[in-house]
DNA sequence: TGACACAATTGGAACGTTCCAATTAATTGC
DNA sequence: GCAATTAATTGGAACGTTCCAATTGTGTCA
């Protein structure tokens, strides 16, 4: 009993007609009389049938397994969490399983995790790549016809659909606020600097300081690991310099929050002392204390339309590349101080 | 080119031998002459084969695919985020690949999910059940010899696995912890009544509370949902009370946490002027203003031991549950106030 | 030289499903 | 009442792999 899988054939002497017929009423076609298709679905239940889904893409030449893929590269940080989840709800809406997997930022698991994805036959992938992933890793892949979006990190040169967050437009977005409140030195902190979502939020900085006609000056750039202890690290070193910042940009929420760890262990408030904005808003962002000023991603609202994003190119059959950067939006809470202080008043 | 998929007779072929000898060679069979073997790993990098293992495991009669399916409640919670990178440790270094995915608490999605992973021949299944999971799920895995682990939340009646934490032990550790600074009237706080975790720490704090002699009030005990917003919430009940306590024993380390926010909110600090020990030991409080004292859980550590206890079985091939509580540990940091007490002394 | 062991290789059957073409049964049109 | 249409069902081949039994070659021993 524990040994013999049940088959089609099983079933089909259990409800007196053929194999073929089993088949058709596994998939629902129209064309199995009403009648029969009850006997049968009675004759599943007794007998405990499992649908063998490696024998049917087996026999489906071409046609891949009902899996999506989903690799992640630190799913220990809650911002790809969430990402797959929102994969997750559009994924399984329309049939699809999803296979997530970890690489915690190393290359070589990557690689093994895509090429046991690839033995079960996903229909498309899902990545945010390690960090010293290349394009060509994914010429396999879209040479094979399967759909692939690179989501939160972009690939340069990779040819296959990406969404990104609007990196420039949010770190720009979040100088133009602090100015408006009066601001004049504003740090951008921590992040790793040889990475393309540095390089973007960097750049969007440097333009808005630009812009709103403050001085660009190079000490007030400090990387830092993207992580709590990071951004802690990045304003101990930033409050030791002679002419310290009234303000910062942080590379994401992470750092923003060892931030304000670090302003605390100094005496500093923040949000009255020094303002601080972060990026992603992830979820503790909102009922920290005080709550983070931050640039809003909406994480698992990206995993939804990247899953979208592929779902398409699964239907659509080609695999034509599709670059999508989401909206970012300011969210204004307590960190930057804005409750307190009435727009233009100048700073000490 | 894009559609043929290239097979065992295509790289037979190439290498000039038969579809027998290179199956022999992808199981590194020592049967097989060391010449042939270079040549037909060479024609199989040469046209880019892909293994397909479902055409294998169909083959296998009842041998199931490598892999090992993860099923957790809540995806966004960070404890079960590293919760399944610790099983994905052992389980990548055993060769199997892991498949995760959330329920997010519902029970009708973990069903789609465990039958989908069903479908896909898993090896094994390590489940943090969805709330209203009933022992009876888990019947059908079991009677096809699918080895299962139940996870974090015990399943009574289940004749699986299972790997808990030692929840009494850890919420009475930290009321001995709270009584021996001194505290006399010490909150149980947050999580949900009619859950077997709830159940087991609350007896672990009235067992510790009669142990060291304190009396149980019933209006210390106020629970919430099992989140920041929740603490924040039931800190807010709590001291409204007219006699409030002194300190705390959160359900969790998100109900700590909100817990301190409703603190700060009414202007007292958490570790000076009221007492806070939180339950699991998250990545976050380490590192939190205050650092958390919390009952150490080591989720990862956790899931490898889930792993492990998974990989036992099904190598032996025996399905023998086996039920283990994992140790847990008290960690003093500042939340509690350790730091600036001294042993014994009494509270105003 | 014949019998034997041993190493290396091989053709065919099987796994559980889907698809195709073919078959049967029931209904319609004239 | 007979061809034509429609509805429902069916047997067999095929998917890509592994396993088994059988085959080929090569060297060894009496």
């Amino acid at each position: 009993m524990a040994g013999g899988r049940v088959t089609v054939i099983d079933i089909a002497k259990a409800a007196g007609v053929s194999k073929s017929t089993v088949s058709l009423v596994l998939q629902g076609s129209p064309l199995v009389n009403e009648g029969t298709r009850v006997k049968v679905s009675a004759a599943m239940r007794e007998l405990g049938y499992v649908y063998n889904r490696g024998a049917a893409t087996l026999r489906q030449t071409g046609a891949k397994s009902k899996i999506i893929g989903v690799v992640v590269n630190d799913l220990t940080n809650s911002f790809f969490a969430e990402l797959a989840v929102g994969v997750d709800m559009v994924v399984q809406s329309a049939g699809f399983v999803q296979f997530l997997s970890n690489t915690s930022e190393s290359i070589d698991r990557q690689r093994e995790v895509i090429a046991s994805m690839r033995e079960h036959g996903i229909s498309g992938l899902i990545v945010s790549p390690a960090r010293a992933t290349e394009a060509a890793d994914f010429k396999p892949l879209v040479a094979a016809g399967i759909p692939v979006v690179v989501a939160v990190r972009s690939l340069p040169g990779a040819k296959v659909s990406s969404i990104v967050s609007d990196n420039h437009e949010g770190t720009a977005a979040a100088v133009r606020h602090l100015a408006s409140l009066g601001h004049r030195r504003i740090s951008f902190l921590g992040g790793f600097p040889n990475t393309a979502v540095f390089a973007e939020r960097l750049t969007g900085y440097r333009d808005a300081v630009a812009e709103v006609g403050l001085g660009f000056d190079d000490e007030l750039i400090v990387s830092s690991a993207p992580s709590r202890a990071g951004g802690a690290d990045a304003i101990a070193r930033t409050m030791a310099m002679g002419n310290p910042p009234t303000a910062a940009v942080c590379f994401n929420d992470a750092v923003a929050f060892g931030v304000c760890d670090g302003l605390r262990a100094r005496g500093m408030e923040p949000g009255r002392d020094f303002a601080v904005v972060g990026f992603d808003d992830v979820i503790e962002a909102q009922t920290a204390v005080p709550a983070l000023t931050t640039i809003s991603v909406d994480p698992q609202g990206m995993g939804r339309r990247a899953a979208q994003l592929l779902l398409k190119q699964i239907n659509a059959g080609k695999v034509e590349a599709e670059n999508v950067t989401a909206a970012v939006r300011l969210v204004v809470r307590e960190s930057c101080g804005a409750w307190q202080r009435k727009s233009g008043e100048e700073l000490a």
